[in-house]
DNA sequence: GGATGCAATTAGCCTCGGCTAACTACAAAC
DNA sequence: GTTTGTAGTTAGCCGAGGCTAATTGCATCC
């Protein structure tokens, strides 16, 4: 069950947003990414269906264990592509918006590889 | 009129095989690309219309100054990426595999900065 | 306890970019 | 000169992923 490009870009805010407060809605997902309520509820429907993410009774918006595992794994990548194009001249603010694109379609041995630079 | 990230995949595609025989065909492009040719003949029909394409009475495709301008960049990003992935360690194939990607999405000041690392 | 307001969902539209099926156009072969 | 093969186009399907408009579901507030 592979997760299309748009859907680990949703994953991904849901796990940022709850790294910030528990209560996290999908209101504060489609404000974060600037998107309209009605596309973030249907992602959210996916990633459900995927288990990914459940809703408490409150309605708050929470990640399964293979949500979160997924979201850090995504969140990993985008964390290292930001430190290697900052390595390599990038401004920040650049370097997090193209580490976001890249993160959704580089292979695993380039992750690896980019992990085995930063080592050095 | 910026060309979306598959049109660009087109015509990188039609200047590669133009490098290597100047009698292009449609035809040529979709077995290139794996792809059929209808879904060819409309991105074609686009580049056409955008004026990045030209097809002579022979009906082979050529490109236009601003196609191969375009084109050219484009490829030019390939190789600077291809470059830096084989350069932090990625094997020859997989860093032209995931360049192919990546190009589509880095902004110009992060390709500015890949041009002064692998200067150095 | 009805009115107001906010969150979420449903229905349905649009574009992009693949696809197949079917048709057209032309050239070469018999 | 019809048949056959190849290239290209047209028509139309489908999924992904945005959108708006309208509806539902609560909760809060006089």
């Amino acid at each position: 069950m592979a997760l299309h490009e748009s859907a680990e870009m949703y994953l991904e805010t849901i796990y940022l947003l709850t790294q910030r407060s528990d209560a996290v809605r999908s209101i504060d997902v489609a404000e974060h990414m600037g998107y309209s309520k009605p596309s973030v509820s249907r992602a959210v429907g996916l990633l459900k269906q995927g288990g990914y993410v459940i809703t408490g009774k409150d309605g708050f918006l929470s990640l399964t264990e293979l949500g979160l595992e997924t979201a850090a794994m995504i969140f990993e990548r985008h964390t290292l592509l930001t430190r290697l194009l900052t390595t390599i001249g990038v401004d920040e603010a650049t370097a997090a918006e193209d580490a976001c694109r890249i993160e959704h379609v580089i292979s695993e041995q380039t992750l690896e590889a980019v992990k085995r630079f930063l080592d050095k």
